[in-house]
DNA sequence: ATGAAACATGAAAACGTTTACATAATCGAT
DNA sequence: ATCGATTATGTAAACGTTTTCATGTTTCAT
């Protein structure tokens, strides 16, 4: 069945050949320091003959943990979710742990489902990207039940997990600042969506980007909902206003993306008549005509950083509660130009 | 530690509460049917009120199985992995499986890691995307020792592996017939690299689409690697020719993404002066201008289709190699247009 | 009523590894 | 040489579940 099954080498084996005890040869791959030399080399021959490989079945049973980390995410097709799971399998490759992938489509009964296999004891660690404690599939209460766990990309609000994503507050502040330095003074923040946590972090960077400004900007904000849809009606709603922006903030690359297209349809030139701004630097920012102008999220050091603390937690070297906001970069390429009209 | 690890029931604890043998409390969870119905009631009310969950390390070395399915890619950032990590994903998830994630980065040394990993019997099955059986990194022979096993996307040659992908002869016929049908009778064929199994089988059916026409067509293959910059570099190439062609059929969407840039460049119009077909439909294939005519890979029925072999395979119920090449759909979108110069 | 078959259950072993505790041997100090 | 500390090793138990085998009870046919 699995690659150990046909007549692989047990321990039994190892200790016979090298004529010790199961206890020694166990002691001579975990504890080295703890076998005489003489000891060491018999076991060691005795497992190059054998090939023995330790089963981690046995290994998890007597030891209670499964060297496993779920990553629970609403959405594989979300954009961000590769370069986040390369750092996040990088750090758990090297310290030893693997992952596993729990896809919930954002929907409660398969999040139930996947809580319910936690619940057999599957994984010693769990990787949020769902924005939101999961809901119970197993009868424990969640909040005393659930296995260490990490947060990535959006935060946890009123709970204890720990955190690690873009500073979406200073990275959103050095987007607008760019725009205002070009000397765009009506610049529109296109948010991902009412009572969304990321857009009204990245709104609050956006306010912080216009106070920068020695006049007095205009806080202005229009819903989009995360998606190039999304974008593109935000912009259909703007042109039935009087007054209109000389550049747009997006909440990400998508509502971007849509912009963008919304406002060539209608005829205008970007960034000759608007100027644009994402958020993301997804794969393909750069090919889009223009070619778009993100803040680029640095998504492996994000998914390494949220595993180095998780499994951390576990291994007994830090348990309290961490955040890390790690810095965004501006990408500058063609999405934007000076203000034209004022 | 895990969920089940703070005083979380055993089978012991229901045992005792129901008034019966461990035994008869596994058998009325696996076997109800040799259970008298009272005593199963019994065994039903004490597990409600204990939360009993089995623990699955227990279960996985009594069983000698994991429930546990790796996929090895060597490119978790290819624009065509999330979709089939989503196909996969689902079908594993289920029929009780875990899905675990072995990056290889296209390195050796992170293949024999894996491998390692893998000789612990952490997984019942394999999925390869490399397009090769893995490099050994335990002891054993690979070729005797590897778990049941399915290829996606790229078949292994001379093996007996089972292999799962879109029919890449019949979708690139398709995609060549169809710049045929459009007048074009110089059509180039950019590769994704010399000796590339899958450039092979797209340039056949290119040659195949090629045939469909009463007039003799030149079959004309000029290289690229995969990449926009491969799909740019070979258009460079192209241009220092007297003949130049009035289409080009593209290896993969990322080539013809590439070949857009660099016919724009020069000033050319997409699709006014030049054709330009890709392949895979990745997700932003829509968004690039013009947008992207291509072939869409089935992605998630291909990693559905993939699993669905594989845990077949490992239930006993079919060990066959098998084969599925699944239909790719053509997707007219702006980048191809008649013919205008003979 | 008797005997065979079917049903139901419990005890014990199995799975493969880790580690506590007991014991023997060795080393170093007096 | 003796005693205490240190080193090294083996035995047995633990981990939690599944399933084999033995045995008792019930049902059905003669």
């Amino acid at each position: 069945m699995s690659l150990h099954s046909k007549k692989s080498a047990t321990i039994e084996d190892v200790a016979k050949l090298a004529g010790v005890s199961i206890a020694t040869v166990s002691r001579a791959i975990r504890n080295p320091e703890k076998v005489a030399e003489s000891t060491r080399k018999k076991v060691t021959n005795a497992i190059a003959r054998t090939g023995y490989t330790a089963n981690v079945m046995a290994q998890n049973l007597r030891m209670k943990r499964s060297k496993m980390v779920m990553v629970l995410t609403p959405s594989i097709a979300d954009p961000n979710f590769p370069g986040v799971l390369i750092g996040l399998e990088k750090e758990a490759h090297a310290r030893g742990y693997g992952i596993l992938i729990g896809n919930t489509e954002g929907a409660i009964s398969l999040e139930e489902n996947h809580m319910r296999f936690l619940a057999t004891g599957v994984a010693d660690g769990l990787v949020l990207l769902t924005g939101h404690l999961p809901v119970a599939g197993a009868p424990q209460d969640p909040a005393t039940q659930l296995p260490p766990l990490v947060a990535v990309g959006r935060p946890l609000e009123a709970t204890e997990a720990s955190f690690v994503g873009v500073d979406d507050v200073a990275a959103s502040k050095m987007a607008t600042e760019y725009l205002v330095s070009l000397g765009h003074r009506r610049i529109v923040f296109v948010g991902g969506g009412t009572g969304d946590v990321l857009s009204d972090l990245r709104q609050e960077g956006y306010r912080k980007g216009l106070a920068e400004c020695a006049e007095e900007l205009a806080d202005w904000r229009v819903e989009g909902d995360g998606t190039s849809e999304g974008g593109r009606a935000a912009v259909e709603r703007l042109f039935i206003k009087d007054t209109l922006p000389t550049a747009f903030f997006c909440f990400n690359d998508n509502t971007a993306i849509g912009v963008i297209a919304a406002l060539r349809l209608r005829g205008f030139d970007v960034p000759g008549d608007f100027s644009v701004i994402g958020f993301d630097d997804i794969p393909f920012a750069s090919n889009i005509t223009p070619a778009l102008t993100t803040i680029r999220q640095p998504r492996n050091k994000i998914g390494e950083r949220a595993m180095a603390i998780l499994l951390d937690g576990l291994e007994g070297q830090n348990g309290e509660k961490e955040s890390e906001r790690l810095h965004g970069d501006l990408v500058v390429r063609e999405s934007c130009g000076p203000a034209s009209r004022g």
